[in-house]
RNA sequence: GCCUGGAUAGCUCAGAGGUAGAGCACCUCCUUGGUAAGGAGGUGGUCGUGGGUUCGAUUCCCACUCCAGGCUCCA
């Protein structure tokens, strides 16, 4: 194509290549290997710090080359895109009828779907996975072809694989690519690894149903979910993870630490707090009220049903209908269960004329909502159909969004800090293509929004036509203990329910202007947050949150008045204490403390009644150690005393 | 909602077309203990709900309810 000379830089070292004709990466990368400091396999690059290519891509002229390692993210994914056609080629040898959906890598591996008869047992896992490993050990090389739109229609048309000739014929490019193995065909954009080989270590994890293209109206394929990696030490690493938070999950935690149930017979997605798991609640609970209250915002209480015309006022019933619960019909009134908080906020905020001395105007409210979630998408606490949201509506002006949001934003961060979430992922949804409002005020409020991140010292990404219809919002994911990423806080701009509220306020100038609505919610729900923090601390709640902080244990009957004293005593200074005098040894009281999570474990023995001591056990500390009672009861009520949340303001 | 797999004692689970089992938990008694399960005995189940097949169903069939894992991270 183009013959003339050209120069190549490389990345890492600058180094410029220069070319005579076009290259493939193959080619580039034989002629400096002997340069790399990697000593590991390079199965692709990156051009120009954008397009993620494979060694079968050609140079035709100046570019800046990066390659990619295996064990390197791009390597990876490349890697475990190719550990999908593998998975592909041993489904289809083994199930001569299966019909290939799609086979993409994922963050965390990689999955295929398959059009079959008959569901994959965990048995075919097994067999396929086998049939894998002998076609990674063969090191079949792939090969990569480019083949004219139509003739690929026709290729695909006589292999019966109706979903690929479905795809090509939605591709604009005249060419489309293929890859090859082993006589295994597949579309696909690419980029692979060289061969097989290089799929070092990998394991099927799973299969399940899945619609093709999500479309729950269109064929249910069979997925077969996998990883891959570059060493079978990292393989391992990942799996035990896997392990990790299977012992974290909240749903068995929250049994067997007597924190909470959902009960069939209630129904599903609706929850019951425990005692031990409402003291937590409690705690969380006043002190969000307290902190609220102390920046500014109102604490108010609202309704959970009303007449159903307000939720044809606010657009729920023409926007959030299939979410929402049956209308009650009672005589001439039909009432509604509030799906959200937002509409009783503004009837508040209504009640009488507001000033723009007023603003912002914030309410702030734990509000029970109901949503009929699909029975499907149920999830222990995660996921569930009544939950307390901890809410708040902002009404302000134009000039105060940043501000506010910038401060909303501060105290995200310092209740996040407090409950040891250090780590967030940022994003900022913008205009969706169905919208309210006029897109002049959309892309001021982005760019307020934009800045208030920035100046809060947010890193954050843009999830460009993400945002609801009525305005952009801002997502936070916080990352937990073991570097899982959740959902939390939402914080969405509002142009809509003002104006169909018909909201005012008297400007300084004495004519009336629409006010501007925030709503947010740090935490997301109490219920999704509580489930959240159970994984997080494995259901060890540090003493300031813990259900019950101190476990007294006498060793015998006659020293049971000396810890009924103690117990009696610290419970006084308002500690959460229980004494465990049942007739029971004393490794078997002791091991259920532990096992129920208790931070502290006294045992009171004669030796600690003659001499005014304890012998504590601190959970997941090692032994146990003597000291005295008054030593001992500072040091928990020091470790008891409730944080305080620290905002930028305040320092 | 859809797919697959489930539902047996409070929990974890075994079981078979013919009167229902274990361990833990719980209760009682013995044991009075030094840091993760002392011993013995006992209570406890309409085998998820409703229907069908059968002389007989918890077991086989159907429907429903609920639970688990999934249901675009687009060749």
């Amino acid at each position: 194509m183009n013959s003339h000379h050209f120069t190549v830089k490389l990345k890492e070292s600058s180094q410029e290549i220069a070319l005579s004709r076009p290259v493939t990466v193959r080619e580039l990368l034989q002629m400096v290997v002997a340069q790399l400091k990697e000593n590991e396999p390079i199965v692709g690059a990156r051009v120009d710090s954008k397009e993620l290519v494979d060694l079968f891509h050609l140079i035709t002229g100046p570019c800046e080359v990066e390659f990619v390692t295996i064990s390197s993210p791009d390597g990876l994914r490349i890697m475990r895109h190719s550990a999908s056609h593998v998975l592909a080629q041993a489904v289809q040898e083994l199930y001569p009828d299966a019909r290939l959906g799609i086979g993409p890598a994922t963050e965390e591996g990689f999955y295929y779907d398959f059009l079959v008869a008959r569901p994959f047992s965990p048995e075919d896992l097994e067999k396929i996975e086998k049939r894998m490993h002998e076609i990674v050990k063969a090191d079949y090389s792939f090969e990569r072809q480019t083949m004219k739109k139509e003739e690929a229609i026709r290729f695909f048309e006589e292999r019966g694989e109706r979903f690929k000739v479905e795809i090509i014929r939605e591709l604009e490019d005249a060419e489309v690519s293929i890859y090859k193995h082993n006589g295994f065909v597949d579309l696909c954009r690419g980029p692979h690894v060289p061969s097989t080989g290089f799929i070092k270590a990998f394991k099927l994890l799973s299969s399940s149903g899945a619609y093709w293209r999500g479309d729950e109206k269109r064929d249910m394929l069979q997925r077969i979910y996998g990883t891959a990696f570059s060493t079978h030490e990292d393989l391992k690493k990942y799996l035990d993870f896997l392990e990790e938070a299977k012992r974290r999950d909240h749903r068995v935690l929250g049994r067997e630490l007597d924190l909470f149930s959902i009960q069939d017979e209630a129904g599903a997605g609706l929850v019951f707090w425990h005692p031990r798991g409402s003291v937590v609640r409690k705690i969380i609970e006043d002190l969000w009220k307290e902190e609220h209250i102390k920046r500014g915002y109102h604490l108010i209480y609202t309704p959970h049903i009303a007449r159903i015309d307000l939720w044809a006022t606010s657009g729920h019933l023409d926007y959030y209908r299939e979410n929402m619960f049956s209308p009650m019909e009672m005589g001439e009134v039909t009432y509604q269960l509030k799906p959200m908080n937002c509409p009783f906020h503004i009837l508040i905020y209504r009640s009488r004329v507001r000033s723009y001395r007023d603003l912002p105007l914030r309410f702030a409210e734990l509000g029970t909502v109901y949503r009929f979630e699909r029975s499907g998408v149920l999830h222990g606490l995660l996921r569930v159909r009544g939950f307390t949201q901890d809410d708040a509506h902002v009404f302000l002006t134009e000039d105060q969004l940043e501000k506010e949001i910038r401060d909303i934003l501060f105290l995200m961060k310092g209740f996040m800090n407090v409950f040891g979430f250090q780590e967030f992922e940022v994003y900022l949804s913008t205009r969706p293509s169905k919208f309210v409002g006029s897109p002049e005020s959309w892309d001021l409020a982005e760019k307020i929004l934009a800045a208030a991140l920035e100046n809060a010292g947010f890193k954050y990404s843009v999830d460009p036509g993400e945002g609801v219809f009525y305005g952009p919002k801002i997502d936070v994911k916080v990352k937990d203990a073991i570097g899982r990423a959740w959902q939390t806080t939402t914080i969405q701009v509002d142009f809509n329910l003002p104006e169909r509220f018909d909201l005012h306020y008297a400007a300084p100038d004495n004519t009336m202007k629409r006010p501007i609505m925030i709503h947010r919610a740090l935490f997301g729900s109490l219920e999704r947050f509580f489930g959240i923090l159970v994984e997080h601390y494995a259901g060890n709640f540090p003493v300031w949150l813990a259900p019950e902080q101190v476990r007294t244990i006498p060793l015998k009957d006659d020293v049971v008045p000396r810890a009924q004293e103690i117990t009696n005593d610290l419970k006084a200074a308002g500690l959460r204490v229980h004494l465990d005098a049942r007739n029971e040894t004393l490794s078997y009281r002791v091991r259920e403390a532990e096992t129920q999570k208790i931070p502290y474990v006294i045992v009171i023995g004669p030796r600690e009644v003659e001499s005014g001591t304890v012998a504590v056990r601190k959970k997941g500390g090692k032994g146990v150690e003597t000291q005295s009672y008054a030593e001992f009861k500072e040091k928990v009520l020091k470790e008891a005393k409730i944080p305080e949340i620290i905002t930028p303001q305040e320092q």
